[in-house]
DNA sequence: TATCTTAAAAGTCAGAGAAAGTCAAAAAAA
DNA sequence: TTTTTTTGACTTTCTCTGACTTTTAAGATA
């Protein structure tokens, strides 16, 4: 088995804990499996590519690091699923509804959250009943889908 | 972990009583984490940057200190300024070219400029002329309150 | 009082050290 | 042969250190 496959693997379980990023030192993983360093650099650049669920972060320098970070699109589907689901109206209540959800499951942060909530409140809107609902409706999921 | 880590959090962890303004002594912290006072100049001058918030002056002599200002405000007040320039309503181009003035000043990052463009685009909003701009308008204002 | 002196701060800067990154050539595998 | 892997020399970035400089407050002296 060759060592880029082994490394590979070493890094992958490292997420067992259920951690979402995971910290290595280039140096010292090189040493432990008896390579030169610049062989981490080929195994991330091959094996934990964007495209391949992750992201990678470092840091030069005296206790310096490389950071790799799992992206799931497990994100990206829930938020489809839930335009889909939506109709052509929507009601400021169901809309707190949802960003409740979407703030327990980590599908947005705070100030997502709020921006969502404050470009589709009654206040803001000031809309006729059945036109607000509609509009409410159309910016909520075109925010969604950049979100 | 560094010790201009433990030292930038050091310095950070004093603002938590709420005051925006800290004030130490080189000599003094740098004896406390058993570095050179060099390396309290080091922390300040790359964690400690105007570009990050902070604003620092000092004195030297007798009873020196240096002063670490949280400041920042740039942005909320240029916030603010913008939104009591925008009247009731708002074109679709003059959202643009708001959007562009804060991208290039680093007011909001590209995420945020989406969200404001889609949130309120006239595909979105899908309403008459009349309407339109005025629903824009109060859009517009009170996303960027929460940015 | 006005000035001079000294000591107590903070500032600067360049060099050493500690990491990670790059890239092309050699080797191995497909 | 073509593609993938391995290697290592060289580069870049970030951190730490210490010798030396500058500024200022406070005390001493005329």
């Amino acid at each position: 088995m060759r060592i880029s496959d082994v490394i590979e693997e070493f890094i992958k379980d490292l997420f067992d804990d259920g951690s979402d990023a995971i910290e290595i030192q280039r140096n010292e993983l090189a040493e432990h499996f008896n390579c030169v360093p610049s062989q981490i650099n080929y195994v991330i650049s091959t094996r934990f590519k964007p495209s391949q669920g992750y992201y990678v972060e470092s840091r030069r320098g005296g206790g310096g690091h490389i950071t790799i970070k799992k992206v799931n699109n497990d994100k990206e589907d829930y938020i489809m699923h839930i335009i889909k689901n939506i109709g052509n109206e929507l009601t400021s209540n169901e809309v707190d509804i949802l960003i409740s959800d979407f703030l327990s499951y980590n599908i947005i942060d705070t100030k997502e959250a709020k921006l969502l909530k404050v470009a589709t409140s009654d206040n803001v809107l000031k809309l006729s009943k059945d036109l607000k609902d509609k509009v409410r409706a159309r910016i909520f999921k075109n925010m969604l889908l950049n979100i």
